[in-house]
RNA sequence: GCGCCUUUAGCUCAGUCGGUAGAGCAGCGGCCUUUUAAGCCGUUGGUCCCGGGUUCGAGUCCCGGAGGGCGCACCA
């Protein structure tokens, strides 16, 4: 509206166009026998003036009955106002829908959190960042289906509930199924039933879904969110990578406009290609000024030394340690963008080991803002090694880590069917939106984070 | 789960040393024909998060509880 009508000068108008708007008011200024409005929908805010001599008495009583939050329909023609305003003078008007509770405050807004997540769409309404976010967040999603499906790729829908919840390490949320009777898990990942469908023939398959960990609520992390899996039949981990890549280049393009260029909280983030990369041992040896070695990492008994001089809790498992030892020393390093490649085989059970060293797999992390933002590797494929690796997860488990699931044996039987050589990856879709808009937390992009009830 | 902070009018916030509840906006009644946080005059509105306790007297101090935020733990 703005731009069509740039060429007006102030006090010049229109009239010989005729407009139709409806949308939401939020905000009146009476001025004797005139009104400014304000009329806001999803494409923005224009201003409404409104004359008491063309409404007459009682059309000038109705607009008078109008309440902040109202919706309307309104009926006129554009001029600029003397303040230099582009401005609908209204000729008519209708109610198209009464609000009969007061919006929050015109200038303070709704600033309650706790308020804002509750009654989203107040805070909505009034807080025009959280429409943009989510807009954004809308946009995102379809770019990243149309960049995924120009490679040729199926997305499919997977079942959510499940029998055995595997695929990662976290604890499920449990149910009940009337029908048959049976405890249900809600899923964890998608991991395994992409897979799946790798050996079934699809070759390329992806899924933007819904997953559910039951574990804890911060910043980084709700309940239920949305990760993209993604998996190539005759991809190795090198093909994935180089994918990745260009996935989240072009998607920081399309949210810069063409540049590579991010803020985020008081950082400058560059996506400009390549990333960096490091390995996962030399990262852990950089960071530590070459103490923590591939000798004392690797073995069991070094990791739980190296856990003791940094002043952390034992650790259940060998895993579970190196996971806490590269999120003390690695993790806090990783703000532009970076691979960190080649992970110990023992963190990585469903990764396919490296030609050449059987102790690393063909896995990488990206990170960036010191989040975990994908996650990928060739996958393995030898149902003997699968079954081994299943096994020893089930030792792991009996030692106490309850985040490891227990084992999906009919998976092994498919890759018994014959699984080609494939990569996969998994993006945490709700943190590449924080990143991609700017958000401290993932509550700012969803649209209904999870509370706690009754308040 | 632990620690710190927080909760007062529809919204945003004050409330001193413990003395009986305030402002702005919104609402309501007026004035005002180019305002935009419009302005001016008047006015309504309170489970001070909940429950105990101390005190002549508690929004204020103490104990317990609830919701929320942040950090830690947990956790791709």
């Amino acid at each position: 509206m703005a731009a069509r009508y740039a060429f007006l000068v102030p006090g010049q108008d229109a009239a010989a166009e005729g407009w139709n708007l409806a949308g939401r008011l939020l905000s009146k200024r009476r001025m004797g026998k005139t009104i400014f409005a304000d009329l806001a929908d999803r494409t923005g805010r224009i201003q409404l003036y409104v004359r008491k001599d063309e409404t007459g008495e009682d059309g000038f009583a109705d607009w008078n009955d109008l309440d902040r939050g109202d919706l309307i329909g309104v009926r006129g023609y554009v001029f600029r106002s003397k303040m230099g305003e582009i401005t609908l003078h209204v000729i008519s008007f209708e109610v198209l829908g009464k609000a009969l509770m007061p919006l929050p405050d015109k200038w303070h807004g709704l600033v309650d959190v706790e308020k804002r997540y509750r009654q989203r769409y107040v805070d909505m309404i009034v807080n025009p960042d959280v429409r943009d976010t989510m807009i954004a967040r809308s946009r995102l999603i379809a770019e990243m289906r149309r960049f995924i499906d120009g490679y040729g790729f199926y997305e499919v829908e997977t079942p959510t509930l499940l029998h055995v919840a595997g695929g990662a390490a976290a604890r499920p949320f449990e149910t009940h199924c009337n029908a048959l009777d049976q405890i249900m898990q809600l899923r964890i990942a998608t991991e395994l039933n992409l897979k799946r469908l790798i050996v079934g023939g699809l070759e390329r398959v992806y899924e933007i879904g819904r997953i559910f960990r039951n574990e804890g609520i911060d910043t980084t992390h709700n309940p239920e969110f949305t990760m993209l899996e993604l998996y190539a039949a005759y991809w190795d981990v090198r093909d994935m990578l180089e994918f990745n890549e260009a996935l989240i280049a072009n998607l920081v393009s399309v949210v810069t406009g063409g540049g590579s260029e991010l803020t985020y909280g008081d950082a400058g983030i560059s996506f400009a290609r390549p990333f960096a990369r490091i390995a996962y041992l030399e990262g852990m040896s950089r960071f530590s000024d070459g103490k923590f070695t591939r000798e004392r990492l690797l073995d069991s008994n070094g990791a739980a030394g190296i856990l003791r001089e940094l002043g952390l809790p034992e650790s259940p498992t060998h895993g579970h340690a190196l996971d806490k030892i590269f999120e003390r020393v690695v993790e806090p390093h990783l703000i532009a963008p970076t691979f960190v490649t080649d992970y110990p085989v023992i963190i990585s059970p469903l990764a396919k080991r490296k030609a050449g060293d059987s102790d690393i797999v063909d896995r990488y992390e990206l990170f960036c803002a010191r989040m975990e933002i994908s996650n990928a590797f060739t996958e393995l494929n030898d149902p003997d090694d699968q079954r081994a690796r299943f096994e020893a997860q089930v030792a792991e488990r009996a030692k106490g880590d309850e985040e490891i699931p227990e084992p999906d044996w009919d998976f092994v039987r498919a890759l018994e069917y014959g699984m080609p050589p494939t990569a996969g990856i998994g993006i945490g879709v709700d943190r590449l939106i924080m990143l991609l808009t700017g958000h401290q937390s993932v509550r700012d992009v969803l649209v209904f984070p999870l509370q706690r009830q009754h308040g």
